[in-house]
DNA sequence: CCTAATTTTTAGATCAGTCTAATAAATATC
DNA sequence: GATATTTATTAGACTGATCTAAAAATTAGG
């Protein structure tokens, strides 16, 4: 009885895809559905109805059917290492091979499926384990810990100090563009005003001398947090401890 | 009329693995028929049959039935990219990532059909546009131009003074040991004896005191060039020039 | 040149991943 | 709560890459 631990399955990397996209969507505290899958991975519904079928009956997750899909302690793990797997490539490939942040994303999305266990290792350990990738996304750890992050959406935002910690979207016209308005991970900004009707946000990014409006919908991809060195007189230590290390952060990302 | 020139054809992984196998069996002089074919793959005749009246039909080989396959221009300018790509990455590997020689060739295998153009633009650049990798093979430059090595097999050798130019055989093991007794490329030797009835030829590598004893069988994948260095006095100039830089090669290529 | 051995091709299947169209279940609306 | 809308599943089919077994062509031997 027992046993069953530590079985190497592997996978073809159609179902690697598709464990992300389940955890991504279970990241963001909505339901795997069959139509959600599907319009992420861009396929048929009936496709995906098919493969969670496959995917439960190989122990990856749990297939309601009706409802959707919920990852397996093993299912998750699986994910989980393959999200490393793209986040430390694609910080190998923003600081080692001089890609755009707009460009690590694809490349990436390609190469996590193909390099071995010891490229990983390897450019983790050239990259002296890095923690967040060029989006400012937490790179979980070769144990598959994440390190959880402590921030909110710029479109939730009240007027304020902030600082950008990610960019949860990979589109490169829309990073390119964040590029040229002077937003990036550690970019220092002020929200200045939010119009009211869903309207846009005028933010003063660092080094900045002009405003930029950016609408709502651009905003929720944004993630900040509040910065209070602005109010240092009056700082008391309110909200929790929990390992921060802003400072080890800002200057890994740079340009 | 005419047109049809620069098509930028995208093929699966599968299909470039065919190109270069028969690019691979056209430079041993070799035809690449149907069984020759199916024994690099591994995989059925029947297959293979099926598969290259597929690459016909695409414009990629000429096929003729139970004669075998040739590249068209279309087909080795692919299958010369894939090489190339191969290659580079091998050199990378070992170069950036500190992998062993015997170690490249197996995730480059992976890795070639998954970097993009500019990642391997990327890593040309880094490793200073290298002319070898490895395992001493001619890495194609950007245009498929494949500088011509002009070397012997170790096999077919008189007994006499060499250096190791290349090693074609990609079994991890099989490089271990002869990384083990010393012999990689660069390194200098003197061949001493080559014992009769295909028996092992008796081999002296530099810095090594004690001669290996290597079966004539293994020694048809270990490639060299002869050594002039130890008779400078009646040196004239016999064979013919083409751009040489055997001192670049020993350098980059060093442990 | 005729048979035997080898090599290659044909025929028929399988598997993974996908699709479309039709049906069925769940949810929302009045 | 009966009907309409949305969401999911089933059914049937296709494509690319592969296999095995049987048939056919080529090459080799006497």
């Amino acid at each position: 009885m027992a046993a069953e631990s530590e079985k190497k399955t592997t996978v073809s990397s159609t179902v690697e895809d598709y464990l992300k996209v389940v955890l991504k969507i279970e990241d963001m505290k909505q339901r795997a559905s069959t139509s959600r899958v599907a319009r992420h991975l861009d396929v048929a519904d009936a496709t995906v109805t098919d493969m969670l079928r496959k995917l439960k009956k190989a122990g990856l997750l749990e297939y309601k059917p009706y409802y959707g899909a919920t990852l397996t302690r093993k299912g998750r793990q699986m994910a989980v290492r393959i999200l490393r797997r793209h986040r430390l490539l694609e910080m190998f490939l923003h600081q080692v091979l001089g890609y755009g942040w707009e460009q690590v994303h694809q490349e990436a999305e390609r190469l996590e499926h193909a390099v071995s266990d010891l490229f990983i290792s390897r450019i983790d350990a050239l990259l002296d384990f890095p923690s967040q990738d060029p989006h400012g996304e937490a790179i979980p750890d070769a144990r598959g810990v994440r390190q959880v992050e402590d921030d909110l959406c710029l479109a939730e935002a009240e007027p304020g100090s902030y600082s950008v910690r990610k960019v949860t979207n990979s589109d490169p016209e829309f990073l390119a563009y964040l590029d040229k308005v002077g937003l990036r991970p550690a970019t220092r900004l002020s929200l200045q005003e939010k119009a009211p009707f869903q309207g846009p946000l005028k933010l003063l990014p660092e080094s900045r001398l002009e405003p930029v409006y950016l609408g709502l919908e651009a905003c929720r991809s944004i993630f900040v947090s509040p910065r209070k060195d602005r109010l240092r007189a009056s700082e008391s230590a309110p909200d929790g401890p929990a390992s921060r290390e802003v400072a080890s952060r800002g200057s890994r990302i740079s340009t």
